[in-house]
DNA sequence: AGGGGAACGTAACAGTCTGTAACAAAACCC
DNA sequence: GGGTTTTGTTACAGACTGTTACGTTCCCCT
Protein backbone atom coordinates (compact mmCIF):
# COMPACT_ATOMS: atom_id res chain seq x y z
CA UNK A 1 0.00 0.00 0.00
CA UNK A 2 1.12 3.83 -0.76
CA UNK A 3 2.01 5.91 1.78
CA UNK A 4 -1.50 7.85 3.43
CA UNK A 5 -2.93 10.80 1.49
CA UNK A 6 -4.17 12.96 3.91
CA UNK A 7 -6.35 15.90 2.85
CA UNK A 8 -6.02 18.56 5.33
CA UNK A 9 -9.05 21.13 4.93
CA UNK A 10 -8.79 24.36 7.07
CA UNK A 11 -8.86 27.89 5.86
CA UNK A 12 -6.57 29.08 8.18
CA UNK A 13 -3.35 28.96 6.19
CA UNK A 14 -1.47 28.70 9.15
CA UNK A 15 -3.00 26.18 10.54
CA UNK A 16 -2.98 24.60 7.64
CA UNK A 17 0.63 24.54 7.41
CA UNK A 18 1.55 23.64 10.95
CA UNK A 19 -0.58 20.46 10.56
CA UNK A 20 1.02 19.68 6.87
CA UNK A 21 4.27 19.99 8.71
CA UNK A 22 4.07 17.73 11.48
CA UNK A 23 1.89 15.10 9.25
CA UNK A 24 4.58 15.10 6.73
CA UNK A 25 7.51 14.46 9.51
CA UNK A 26 5.21 11.45 10.52
CA UNK A 27 5.18 10.24 7.37
CA UNK A 28 1.96 11.10 5.39
CA UNK A 29 1.75 12.96 2.33
CA UNK A 30 -0.22 16.26 2.77
CA UNK A 31 -2.70 18.17 0.39
CA UNK A 32 -4.18 21.03 1.63
CA UNK A 33 -7.58 22.02 0.67
CA UNK A 34 -9.74 25.18 2.01
CA UNK A 35 -13.53 24.97 -0.14
CA UNK A 36 -15.99 21.80 -1.11
CA UNK A 37 -14.93 22.58 -4.27
CA UNK A 38 -11.33 22.26 -3.27
CA UNK A 39 -12.10 19.19 -1.48
CA UNK A 40 -14.14 17.41 -4.84
CA UNK A 41 -11.44 18.05 -6.93
CA UNK A 42 -9.02 16.41 -4.72
CA UNK A 43 -10.94 13.44 -4.58
CA UNK A 44 -12.31 13.28 -8.21
CA UNK A 45 -8.53 13.17 -9.24
CA UNK A 46 -6.34 10.97 -6.68
CA UNK A 47 -6.25 8.50 -4.21
CA UNK A 48 -7.34 10.10 -0.83
CA UNK A 49 -7.19 8.40 2.33
CA UNK A 50 -8.37 10.43 5.40
CA UNK A 51 -10.20 13.80 5.42
CA UNK A 52 -8.65 16.35 8.27
CA UNK A 53 -11.94 18.64 8.08
CA UNK A 54 -12.10 21.72 10.30
CA UNK A 55 -15.90 22.83 11.57
CA UNK A 56 -15.40 25.64 11.09
CA UNK A 57 -14.37 26.97 7.27
CA UNK A 58 -15.28 30.49 6.92
CA UNK A 59 -18.14 30.46 4.39
CA UNK A 60 -18.59 27.00 3.92
CA UNK A 61 -19.73 24.90 7.16
CA UNK A 62 -17.49 21.36 7.39
CA UNK A 63 -20.60 19.73 8.95
CA UNK A 64 -22.26 20.50 5.41
CA UNK A 65 -18.73 19.40 3.34
CA UNK A 66 -18.71 16.37 5.44
CA UNK A 67 -23.10 15.30 4.64
CA UNK A 68 -21.99 16.31 0.56
CA UNK A 69 -19.13 13.91 0.85
CA UNK A 70 -20.81 11.50 2.70
CA UNK A 71 -23.19 10.57 -0.11
CA UNK A 72 -20.24 9.56 -2.58
CA UNK A 73 -17.71 8.43 -1.00
CA UNK A 74 -16.67 6.33 2.42
CA UNK A 75 -13.57 7.94 3.14
CA UNK A 76 -12.24 8.57 6.54
CA UNK A 77 -13.29 12.09 7.96
CA UNK A 78 -11.87 13.36 11.37
CA UNK A 79 -13.28 16.39 12.65
CA UNK A 80 -11.36 19.28 13.96
CA UNK A 81 -12.95 21.56 15.87
CA UNK A 82 -13.41 25.03 18.08
CA UNK A 83 -16.54 23.74 18.95
CA UNK A 84 -16.57 21.30 21.32
CA UNK A 85 -19.68 20.98 22.90
CA UNK A 86 -21.27 17.42 23.27
CA UNK A 87 -24.27 18.53 20.73
CA UNK A 88 -22.10 20.04 18.28
CA UNK A 89 -20.03 16.54 18.22
CA UNK A 90 -23.13 14.54 18.18
CA UNK A 91 -24.07 16.67 14.68
CA UNK A 92 -20.61 15.55 13.63
CA UNK A 93 -20.93 11.81 14.15
CA UNK A 94 -24.60 12.25 13.10
CA UNK A 95 -23.51 13.18 9.06
CA UNK A 96 -20.84 11.25 9.01
CA UNK A 97 -17.63 11.25 10.65
CA UNK A 98 -15.10 8.93 12.18
CA UNK A 99 -13.97 11.36 14.67
CA UNK A 100 -14.00 14.90 16.24
CA UNK A 101 -11.07 15.54 17.92
CA UNK A 102 -11.35 19.63 19.40
CA UNK A 103 -8.70 22.31 19.31
CA UNK A 104 -6.72 22.92 21.14
CA UNK A 105 -5.24 19.08 20.86
CA UNK A 106 -2.47 17.16 21.73
CA UNK A 107 -0.73 16.42 17.94
CA UNK A 108 0.33 13.15 19.51
CA UNK A 109 -3.49 11.63 20.38
CA UNK A 110 -4.18 13.29 16.88
CA UNK A 111 -1.42 10.67 15.15
CA UNK A 112 -3.21 8.32 17.26
CA UNK A 113 -6.44 8.60 15.77
CA UNK A 114 -4.86 9.02 12.37
CA UNK A 115 -3.73 5.92 12.44
CA UNK A 116 -6.04 3.83 14.27
CA UNK A 117 -9.19 5.04 11.63
CA UNK A 118 -6.42 4.67 9.24
CA UNK A 119 -5.74 1.40 10.58
CA UNK A 120 -9.29 0.60 10.33
CA UNK A 121 -10.03 1.23 7.06
CA UNK A 122 -7.50 -0.73 5.49
CA UNK A 123 -8.50 -3.76 7.83
CA UNK A 124 -12.15 -3.81 6.98
CA UNK A 125 -11.93 -2.80 3.28
CA UNK A 126 -15.17 -1.84 1.35
CA UNK A 127 -15.76 -2.86 -1.66
CA UNK A 128 -16.24 0.86 -2.44
CA UNK A 129 -13.01 1.11 -1.61
CA UNK A 130 -11.83 -1.99 -4.02
CA UNK A 131 -13.32 -0.17 -7.24
CA UNK A 132 -10.51 2.21 -6.76
CA UNK A 133 -8.46 -0.42 -7.98
CA UNK A 134 -6.50 1.50 -10.70
CA UNK A 135 -4.60 0.64 -14.36
CA UNK A 136 -1.18 2.24 -14.59
CA UNK A 137 0.65 2.93 -17.74
CA UNK A 138 4.34 3.72 -17.81
CA UNK A 139 6.78 3.56 -20.57
CA UNK A 140 4.89 1.24 -22.72
CA UNK A 141 4.40 -0.77 -19.60
CA UNK A 142 0.98 -1.68 -18.39
CA UNK A 143 0.00 -2.61 -14.77
CA UNK A 144 -3.21 -3.85 -14.26
CA UNK A 145 -4.23 -3.25 -10.30
CA UNK A 146 -7.45 -5.41 -10.81
CA UNK A 147 -5.57 -8.67 -11.55
CA UNK A 148 -2.13 -7.73 -10.64
CA UNK A 149 -0.55 -8.08 -13.91
CA UNK A 150 2.14 -7.11 -15.53
CA UNK A 151 2.52 -6.53 -18.78
CA UNK A 152 6.22 -5.62 -20.65
CA UNK A 153 6.27 -3.05 -23.62
CA UNK A 154 6.82 -6.12 -25.49
CA UNK A 155 3.12 -7.79 -24.64
CA UNK A 156 4.64 -10.35 -22.61
CA UNK A 157 3.67 -11.18 -18.36
CA UNK A 158 6.19 -10.32 -15.86
CA UNK A 159 6.36 -12.32 -12.52
CA UNK A 160 6.82 -10.08 -9.84
CA UNK A 161 7.20 -11.37 -6.11
CA UNK A 162 4.94 -9.74 -3.40
CA UNK A 163 7.31 -7.35 -2.47
CA UNK A 164 8.30 -6.45 -5.88
CA UNK A 165 4.78 -5.78 -6.69
CA UNK A 166 4.52 -3.99 -3.23
CA UNK A 167 7.06 -1.57 -4.27
CA UNK A 168 6.50 -0.51 -7.57
CA UNK A 169 2.95 -0.09 -6.75
CA UNK A 170 4.81 2.28 -4.02
CA UNK A 171 6.56 4.10 -7.01
CA UNK A 172 3.49 4.24 -9.42
CA UNK A 173 1.58 6.24 -6.77
CA UNK A 174 4.48 8.47 -6.49
CA UNK A 175 6.18 9.44 -9.98
CA UNK A 176 8.91 11.77 -9.93
CA UNK A 177 8.90 11.74 -6.27
CA UNK A 178 12.19 10.92 -4.54
CA UNK A 179 11.27 8.55 -1.71
CA UNK A 180 13.48 7.63 1.32
CA UNK A 181 14.05 4.11 2.09
CA UNK A 182 12.33 4.65 5.69
CA UNK A 183 9.90 5.95 3.47
CA UNK A 184 9.46 3.00 1.08
CA UNK A 185 9.86 0.38 4.05
CA UNK A 186 6.89 2.28 6.16
CA UNK A 187 5.10 1.93 2.62
CA UNK A 188 5.72 -1.56 2.50
CA UNK A 189 5.82 -2.21 6.51
CA UNK A 190 9.18 -4.01 6.08
CA UNK A 191 10.47 -5.34 9.25
CA UNK A 192 12.58 -2.73 11.26
CA UNK A 193 12.22 0.35 13.52
CA UNK A 194 11.82 3.75 11.40
CA UNK A 195 13.02 5.85 13.77
CA UNK A 196 16.43 4.08 14.25
CA UNK A 197 18.05 5.33 11.06
CA UNK A 198 20.27 2.20 10.59
CA UNK A 199 17.70 -0.54 11.42
CA UNK A 200 16.75 -1.14 7.18
CA UNK A 201 19.69 -2.76 6.67
CA UNK A 202 19.98 -3.17 3.28
CA UNK A 203 16.95 -5.36 2.30
CA UNK A 204 14.97 -1.92 0.22
CA UNK A 205 18.13 -1.59 -1.56
CA UNK A 206 18.20 -4.97 -2.29
CA UNK A 207 14.58 -5.26 -2.97
CA UNK A 208 14.80 -2.51 -5.66
CA UNK A 209 17.48 -4.28 -7.24
CA UNK A 210 15.34 -7.31 -7.79
CA UNK A 211 12.41 -5.19 -9.24
CA UNK A 212 15.25 -3.53 -11.81
CA UNK A 213 16.46 -6.90 -13.14
CA UNK A 214 12.25 -7.43 -13.84
CA UNK A 215 12.08 -4.27 -15.58
CA UNK A 216 14.79 -2.44 -16.37
CA UNK A 217 16.74 -2.63 -20.15
CA UNK A 218 19.83 -2.70 -18.36
CA UNK A 219 19.56 -2.86 -14.05
CA UNK A 220 23.22 -1.76 -14.33
CA UNK A 221 21.97 1.72 -16.25
CA UNK A 222 18.46 1.94 -15.06
CA UNK A 223 16.26 4.19 -16.32
CA UNK A 224 12.75 3.81 -14.59
CA UNK A 225 14.22 3.65 -10.77
CA UNK A 226 16.80 6.19 -10.33
CA UNK A 227 18.83 6.01 -7.14
CA UNK A 228 19.55 9.32 -5.47
CA UNK A 229 22.50 9.20 -3.76
CA UNK A 230 21.78 9.91 -0.15
CA UNK A 231 18.32 10.27 -0.29
CA UNK A 232 16.96 7.36 -1.67
CA UNK A 233 15.06 6.30 -4.82
CA UNK A 234 12.62 7.77 -7.62
CA UNK A 235 10.58 6.16 -10.23
CA UNK A 236 11.98 8.66 -13.36
CA UNK A 237 9.14 8.60 -15.49
CA UNK A 238 6.11 9.51 -16.03
CA UNK A 239 2.85 7.62 -15.09
CA UNK A 240 -0.47 7.65 -16.29
CA UNK A 241 -3.52 6.57 -14.34
CA UNK A 242 -7.04 5.19 -15.51
CA UNK A 243 -9.82 3.44 -13.95
CA UNK A 244 -10.43 -0.36 -14.42
CA UNK B 1 -30.55 -5.02 10.10
CA UNK B 2 -31.65 -7.23 12.80
CA UNK B 3 -31.76 -5.42 16.54
CA UNK B 4 -27.98 -4.35 16.83
CA UNK B 5 -26.54 -6.97 19.98
CA UNK B 6 -24.37 -4.88 22.27
CA UNK B 7 -21.95 -6.44 24.93
CA UNK B 8 -21.05 -4.56 27.86
CA UNK B 9 -18.56 -5.31 30.14
CA UNK B 10 -18.19 -3.61 33.46
CA UNK B 11 -17.70 -4.85 36.59
CA UNK B 12 -19.72 -2.72 38.69
CA UNK B 13 -23.11 -3.98 38.86
CA UNK B 14 -24.71 -0.53 38.89
CA UNK B 15 -23.27 1.09 35.93
CA UNK B 16 -23.62 -1.98 34.01
CA UNK B 17 -27.30 -1.72 34.65
CA UNK B 18 -27.83 1.63 33.94
CA UNK B 19 -25.99 1.63 30.81
CA UNK B 20 -28.06 -1.53 29.93
CA UNK B 21 -31.10 0.07 30.65
CA UNK B 22 -30.04 3.25 28.66
CA UNK B 23 -29.53 1.21 25.64
CA UNK B 24 -32.32 -0.97 26.01
CA UNK B 25 -34.84 2.36 26.02
CA UNK B 26 -32.80 3.68 22.88
CA UNK B 27 -33.54 0.09 20.82
CA UNK B 28 -30.53 -2.20 21.21
CA UNK B 29 -30.33 -5.66 22.85
CA UNK B 30 -27.67 -5.91 25.48
CA UNK B 31 -25.45 -8.86 27.04
CA UNK B 32 -23.63 -7.98 30.13
CA UNK B 33 -20.14 -9.49 30.91
CA UNK B 34 -17.66 -8.89 33.72
CA UNK B 35 -14.17 -10.54 32.31
CA UNK B 36 -12.55 -11.42 29.29
CA UNK B 37 -13.91 -15.11 30.26
CA UNK B 38 -17.53 -13.36 29.65
CA UNK B 39 -16.97 -11.91 26.89
CA UNK B 40 -15.12 -14.72 24.88
CA UNK B 41 -17.85 -17.06 26.00
CA UNK B 42 -20.57 -14.43 24.49
CA UNK B 43 -18.32 -13.64 21.39
CA UNK B 44 -18.13 -17.53 20.57
CA UNK B 45 -21.66 -18.53 21.13
CA UNK B 46 -23.67 -15.59 19.72
CA UNK B 47 -23.65 -12.33 17.46
CA UNK B 48 -22.23 -8.96 19.25
CA UNK B 49 -22.22 -6.08 17.32
CA UNK B 50 -20.61 -3.87 19.61
CA UNK B 51 -18.98 -3.74 22.65
CA UNK B 52 -18.60 -1.08 25.25
CA UNK B 53 -15.44 -2.15 27.33
CA UNK B 54 -14.75 -0.61 30.85
CA UNK B 55 -10.78 0.04 31.06
CA UNK B 56 -10.55 -1.07 34.54
CA UNK B 57 -12.34 -4.24 35.10
CA UNK B 58 -11.33 -5.52 38.84
CA UNK B 59 -8.74 -7.52 38.19
CA UNK B 60 -8.37 -7.67 34.49
CA UNK B 61 -7.61 -4.63 31.90
CA UNK B 62 -9.58 -3.48 29.68
CA UNK B 63 -6.75 -2.99 27.05
CA UNK B 64 -5.46 -6.49 27.22
CA UNK B 65 -9.23 -7.62 26.92
CA UNK B 66 -9.00 -5.60 23.56
CA UNK B 67 -5.63 -6.41 22.33
CA UNK B 68 -6.69 -10.46 22.69
CA UNK B 69 -10.32 -9.77 21.26
CA UNK B 70 -8.50 -7.85 18.16
CA UNK B 71 -6.76 -10.91 17.59
CA UNK B 72 -9.83 -13.08 16.64
CA UNK B 73 -12.53 -10.40 16.08
CA UNK B 74 -13.35 -7.17 14.33
CA UNK B 75 -15.98 -6.61 15.98
CA UNK B 76 -16.13 -2.19 16.83
CA UNK B 77 -14.94 -1.83 20.54
CA UNK B 78 -15.82 1.14 22.70
CA UNK B 79 -13.84 1.91 25.67
CA UNK B 80 -15.55 3.47 28.87
CA UNK B 81 -13.07 4.86 31.31
CA UNK B 82 -12.19 7.26 34.50
CA UNK B 83 -8.82 7.84 33.11
CA UNK B 84 -9.32 10.69 30.52
CA UNK B 85 -5.79 11.58 30.12
CA UNK B 86 -4.40 11.22 25.99
CA UNK B 87 -2.14 9.13 26.33
CA UNK B 88 -4.52 6.84 27.73
CA UNK B 89 -6.53 7.33 24.80
CA UNK B 90 -3.74 6.38 22.57
CA UNK B 91 -2.78 3.66 24.28
CA UNK B 92 -6.54 2.66 23.79
CA UNK B 93 -6.55 3.21 20.13
CA UNK B 94 -3.46 1.46 20.06
CA UNK B 95 -4.95 -1.69 20.84
CA UNK B 96 -7.84 -1.39 18.35
CA UNK B 97 -10.15 0.32 20.04
CA UNK B 98 -13.03 2.45 17.49
CA UNK B 99 -13.49 5.08 20.38
CA UNK B 100 -12.72 5.90 24.32
CA UNK B 101 -15.42 7.70 25.68
CA UNK B 102 -14.20 9.47 29.95
CA UNK B 103 -16.71 9.24 32.19
CA UNK B 104 -18.63 10.78 33.20
CA UNK B 105 -20.43 11.07 29.92
CA UNK B 106 -23.32 12.54 28.02
CA UNK B 107 -25.42 9.31 27.22
CA UNK B 108 -27.03 10.95 24.12
CA UNK B 109 -23.09 11.85 23.21
CA UNK B 110 -22.80 8.07 23.65
CA UNK B 111 -25.80 6.80 22.00
CA UNK B 112 -24.05 9.01 19.05
CA UNK B 113 -20.72 7.45 18.46
CA UNK B 114 -22.64 3.75 19.31
CA UNK B 115 -24.91 4.49 15.73
CA UNK B 116 -21.59 6.00 14.03
CA UNK B 117 -19.95 3.19 14.71
CA UNK B 118 -22.32 0.48 13.92
CA UNK B 119 -23.25 2.40 11.11
CA UNK B 120 -20.14 2.31 9.46
CA UNK B 121 -19.54 -1.06 10.62
CA UNK B 122 -22.50 -1.89 8.18
CA UNK B 123 -21.69 0.03 5.56
CA UNK B 124 -18.39 -3.01 5.00
CA UNK B 125 -18.17 -6.40 4.46
CA UNK B 126 -18.17 -8.73 7.49
CA UNK B 127 -16.91 -12.44 7.29
CA UNK B 128 -19.76 -13.61 9.00
CA UNK B 129 -21.81 -15.13 5.80
CA UNK B 130 -25.37 -13.73 4.95
CA UNK B 131 -27.86 -15.83 5.52
CA UNK B 132 -30.29 -15.18 2.81
CA UNK B 133 -29.71 -17.06 -0.48
CA UNK B 134 -28.02 -15.19 -2.79
CA UNK B 135 -26.57 -15.84 -6.22
CA UNK B 136 -22.91 -14.76 -7.31
CA UNK B 137 -21.17 -13.58 -10.12
CA UNK B 138 -17.95 -13.67 -10.96
CA UNK B 139 -15.48 -13.49 -13.94
CA UNK B 140 -18.00 -15.82 -16.18
CA UNK B 141 -18.64 -18.05 -13.58
CA UNK B 142 -22.33 -18.43 -11.33
CA UNK B 143 -23.14 -19.40 -8.20
CA UNK B 144 -26.55 -20.33 -6.88
CA UNK B 145 -27.01 -20.31 -3.52
CA UNK B 146 -30.70 -21.71 -3.45
CA UNK B 147 -29.63 -24.75 -5.44
CA UNK B 148 -25.66 -24.95 -4.26
CA UNK B 149 -24.72 -25.11 -7.86
CA UNK B 150 -22.05 -23.93 -9.42
CA UNK B 151 -21.85 -23.51 -13.06
CA UNK B 152 -18.29 -22.79 -15.16
CA UNK B 153 -18.36 -19.66 -17.89
CA UNK B 154 -18.57 -22.62 -20.35
CA UNK B 155 -21.72 -23.62 -19.20
CA UNK B 156 -20.68 -26.68 -17.37
CA UNK B 157 -21.94 -27.37 -13.21
CA UNK B 158 -18.85 -27.91 -10.96
CA UNK B 159 -18.92 -30.44 -8.34
CA UNK B 160 -17.68 -29.37 -5.13
CA UNK B 161 -17.16 -30.89 -1.74
CA UNK B 162 -18.88 -29.49 1.09
CA UNK B 163 -15.55 -27.53 2.35
CA UNK B 164 -14.87 -26.12 -1.12
CA UNK B 165 -18.27 -24.70 -1.29
CA UNK B 166 -18.43 -23.33 2.31
CA UNK B 167 -14.59 -22.06 1.04
CA UNK B 168 -15.71 -20.44 -2.12
CA UNK B 169 -18.83 -18.91 -0.06
CA UNK B 170 -16.28 -17.32 2.29
CA UNK B 171 -14.54 -15.69 -0.61
CA UNK B 172 -18.04 -14.62 -2.43
CA UNK B 173 -18.99 -12.70 0.65
CA UNK B 174 -15.33 -11.16 0.77
CA UNK B 175 -14.39 -9.94 -2.28
CA UNK B 176 -10.98 -8.48 -2.32
CA UNK B 177 -10.30 -8.69 1.50
CA UNK B 178 -7.27 -10.16 2.45
CA UNK B 179 -8.55 -13.19 4.51
CA UNK B 180 -5.90 -14.86 7.40
CA UNK B 181 -5.79 -18.50 7.81
CA UNK B 182 -7.84 -18.00 10.89
CA UNK B 183 -10.18 -15.99 9.94
CA UNK B 184 -11.09 -18.67 6.84
CA UNK B 185 -10.78 -21.20 9.78
CA UNK B 186 -13.46 -19.05 11.98
CA UNK B 187 -15.75 -18.96 8.87
CA UNK B 188 -15.50 -22.41 8.37
CA UNK B 189 -15.97 -23.62 11.64
CA UNK B 190 -12.30 -26.01 10.76
CA UNK B 191 -11.20 -27.98 13.85
CA UNK B 192 -8.40 -26.50 15.43
CA UNK B 193 -8.26 -23.45 18.48
CA UNK B 194 -7.92 -20.28 16.85
CA UNK B 195 -6.42 -18.99 19.80
CA UNK B 196 -3.27 -21.32 19.27
CA UNK B 197 -1.39 -20.01 16.30
CA UNK B 198 -0.30 -23.14 14.90
CA UNK B 199 -2.65 -25.34 15.47
CA UNK B 200 -4.27 -24.87 12.47
CA UNK B 201 -1.50 -26.83 10.25
CA UNK B 202 -1.55 -26.95 6.34
CA UNK B 203 -5.48 -27.52 5.94
CA UNK B 204 -6.76 -24.26 5.27
CA UNK B 205 -4.12 -24.33 2.39
CA UNK B 206 -4.48 -28.17 0.66
CA UNK B 207 -8.22 -26.78 0.85
CA UNK B 208 -7.73 -23.58 -1.35
CA UNK B 209 -5.21 -25.69 -3.46
CA UNK B 210 -8.22 -28.33 -3.82
CA UNK B 211 -10.59 -25.44 -4.69
CA UNK B 212 -8.67 -23.75 -7.14
CA UNK B 213 -7.95 -26.87 -9.31
CA UNK B 214 -11.92 -26.72 -9.72
CA UNK B 215 -12.14 -23.12 -10.85
CA UNK B 216 -8.77 -21.92 -12.26
CA UNK B 217 -7.66 -21.69 -15.28
CA UNK B 218 -4.35 -22.82 -14.73
CA UNK B 219 -3.98 -23.70 -10.97
CA UNK B 220 -0.19 -23.22 -10.82
CA UNK B 221 -0.43 -19.04 -11.72
CA UNK B 222 -3.95 -18.53 -10.09
CA UNK B 223 -6.12 -15.48 -11.24
CA UNK B 224 -8.84 -15.82 -8.59
CA UNK B 225 -7.78 -17.09 -5.67
CA UNK B 226 -4.46 -15.36 -4.90
CA UNK B 227 -2.08 -15.99 -2.00
CA UNK B 228 -1.03 -13.25 -0.11
CA UNK B 229 2.66 -13.91 1.50
CA UNK B 230 2.51 -13.99 4.95
CA UNK B 231 -1.16 -13.18 5.69
CA UNK B 232 -3.26 -15.56 4.09
CA UNK B 233 -5.46 -15.65 0.64
CA UNK B 234 -7.42 -13.17 -0.84
CA UNK B 235 -10.37 -13.75 -3.71
CA UNK B 236 -8.94 -10.83 -5.98
CA UNK B 237 -11.63 -10.29 -8.20
CA UNK B 238 -15.10 -8.51 -8.34
CA UNK B 239 -18.29 -10.56 -7.39
CA UNK B 240 -22.07 -9.56 -8.15
CA UNK B 241 -24.27 -10.42 -6.21
CA UNK B 242 -28.59 -11.01 -6.68
CA UNK B 243 -31.35 -12.00 -4.44
CA UNK B 244 -32.83 -15.38 -5.87
C1' DA C 1 45.22 14.87 -8.35
C1' DG C 2 44.86 11.54 -4.86
C1' DG C 3 43.03 9.42 -0.75
C1' DG C 4 39.54 8.14 2.46
C1' DG C 5 35.05 7.32 3.86
C1' DA C 6 30.25 6.85 2.89
C1' DA C 7 26.74 5.12 -0.04
C1' DC C 8 25.15 1.80 -3.13
C1' DG C 9 25.10 -2.64 -6.09
C1' DT C 10 24.88 -7.38 -5.77
C1' DA C 11 26.20 -12.37 -4.95
C1' DA C 12 25.62 -15.73 -1.53
C1' DC C 13 23.39 -17.64 2.25
C1' DA C 14 19.87 -19.02 5.62
C1' DG C 15 15.37 -18.97 7.36
C1' DT C 16 10.42 -18.62 6.29
C1' DC C 17 6.42 -19.43 3.64
C1' DT C 18 3.62 -21.86 0.40
C1' DG C 19 2.32 -25.52 -3.10
C1' DT C 20 1.38 -30.11 -3.46
C1' DA C 21 2.02 -35.21 -3.63
C1' DA C 22 1.24 -39.03 -0.78
C1' DC C 23 -0.92 -41.21 2.82
C1' DA C 24 -4.32 -42.51 6.28
C1' DA C 25 -8.57 -42.06 8.57
C1' DA C 26 -13.22 -40.73 8.46
C1' DA C 27 -17.35 -40.06 6.05
C1' DC C 28 -20.49 -41.25 2.61
C1' DC C 29 -23.02 -44.09 -0.63
C1' DC C 30 -24.72 -48.26 -2.79
C1' DG D 1 -19.60 -54.85 3.68
C1' DG D 2 -17.06 -52.74 0.08
C1' DG D 3 -15.83 -48.97 -2.78
C1' DT D 4 -15.42 -44.10 -3.35
C1' DT D 5 -14.99 -39.49 -1.77
C1' DT D 6 -13.63 -36.20 1.53
C1' DT D 7 -10.53 -34.31 4.70
C1' DG D 8 -6.49 -33.35 7.42
C1' DT D 9 -1.55 -34.51 8.22
C1' DT D 10 3.10 -35.06 6.82
C1' DA D 11 7.09 -34.36 4.16
C1' DC D 12 9.58 -32.28 0.63
C1' DA D 13 10.80 -28.84 -2.87
C1' DG D 14 10.79 -24.35 -4.67
C1' DA D 15 10.13 -19.39 -4.21
C1' DC D 16 10.56 -15.47 -1.41
C1' DT D 17 12.87 -12.39 1.68
C1' DG D 18 16.23 -10.16 4.60
C1' DT D 19 21.06 -10.30 6.12
C1' DT D 20 25.90 -10.37 5.36
C1' DA D 21 29.98 -9.39 3.04
C1' DC D 22 32.59 -7.51 -0.48
C1' DG D 23 33.39 -4.71 -4.50
C1' DT D 24 32.32 -0.42 -6.96
C1' DT D 25 31.06 4.29 -7.25
C1' DC D 26 30.64 8.80 -5.60
C1' DC D 27 31.78 12.75 -2.97
C1' DC D 28 34.50 15.59 -0.07
C1' DC D 29 38.75 17.10 1.74
C1' DT D 30 43.64 17.88 1.53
Amino acid sequence: MAIPRILVVDDDAEIRSMLAQFLRENGFIVLPATSLADVQRHMNTERIDLILLDVMLGDENGVDICQHLRQDHDVPIIFISALSADHHRMRGYSVGADDYIAKPFNPQLLLARIKAVLQRAQRTSSLTYRRRVRSFAFEGWQYDGKHDQLTSPKGYTVSLSQKETGLLKVFLANPRIPLTREEIASALDVTGDASVPDSLGRSIDVLVGRLRTKIELDPKSPDLIKTQRGTGYVFATDVTVSDG
